[in-house]
DNA sequence: AGATACTGTAACCAAAACAGTTGCAGAAAG
DNA sequence: CTTTCTGCAACTGTTTTGGTTACAGTATCT
């Protein structure tokens, strides 16, 4: 499968765009990611959606932030674009009603809550402003 | 992306064999999984190549076990099933120079090594016997 | 009003990874 | 020498993200 990375370049352009403050348009981002417009609109769209940021059509439209870099933590960004789980366990459903079949996806599940507690912990605990200063206290 | 139920489905084909003791061909083991005889050839042979179970051809033939359930744990057979890491970052690689893009990466670095050792931990911790017991004690 | 510069969205194709299937070669036992 | 197995190559199907084209809607400027 192709990896998502859409949270990668999301946070790439969150701290741009609080980094430089102002606005940028879709084309700007798209060149700024090596994509297309398309795709800057598709994902920044999600983020809207969850009043990250905000868009105005137009001439001189364009996105930008709606909070600070330190009132959004990376957890907020992939909530914004993961519907489901962030790590599924990987199970199995051939033979429902067989328990050696359960138990295994027992295991399994158990192990993957452990594991996106842990995730989900150090998303929690990292703002944009973090990679912000890290990033520029790093130039 | 098509989830990868491989490890569920290994984790049961053990257990099974395990306790039914013999030896079981790959037909009888993939109707057991839903699935087809190639399919479960393909995935018991990186099990084989790593030393978990070991094959015959021939009339008679079939898969069994190398060592007792107690001396499998769940991340040796993740280990035979995976190249690469459990839990890779999903990482950007569109401006590698920019600072922000560095910073980006290198906190979602962090935060899946701090999820994939813990994974890896709960993995290591529990062998197949254990899902063997709590799959019998259950039934 | 009309040109210009934006976003929003639908509809497609490409790429990657696992699953499923067919077909056939080879090996071991009867 | 037939039957019953594994081993493997070569496809197709499916799902998910990414990329692209095309067009409708909207706000600003002249
Ligand atoms: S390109 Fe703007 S911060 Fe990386
Ligand atoms: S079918 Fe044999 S243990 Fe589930």
């Amino acid at each position: 499968m192709k990896s998502d990375g859409r949270l990668a370049r999301m946070l790439h352009v969150l701290v741009h765009m609080g980094l430089l403050g102002g606005r940028e348009t879709s084309e700007r981002i798209a060149q700024m990611l090596n994509t297309n417009p398309v795709v800057v609109r598709r994902t920044l769209g999600a983020l809207r959606k969850h009043g990250i940021v905000e868009s105005e059509g137009g001439r001189g439209g364009g996105w930008k932030l709606t909070r600070s870099l330190a009132q959004i933590t990376v957890l907020d960004v992939q909530k914004a674009l993961l519907e489901g789980q962030m790590l599924p366990a990987p199970l199995s459903s051939d033979h429902p009603n067989c328990p050696v079949e359960r138990a295994s996806n027992a295991v399994l599940e158990h192990a993957h809550k452990l594991a996106e507690a842990e995730l989900e912990k150090a998303y929690m605990a990292t703002t944009l402003e973090h990679i912000a200063k890290t990033a520029v206290s790093k130039v």
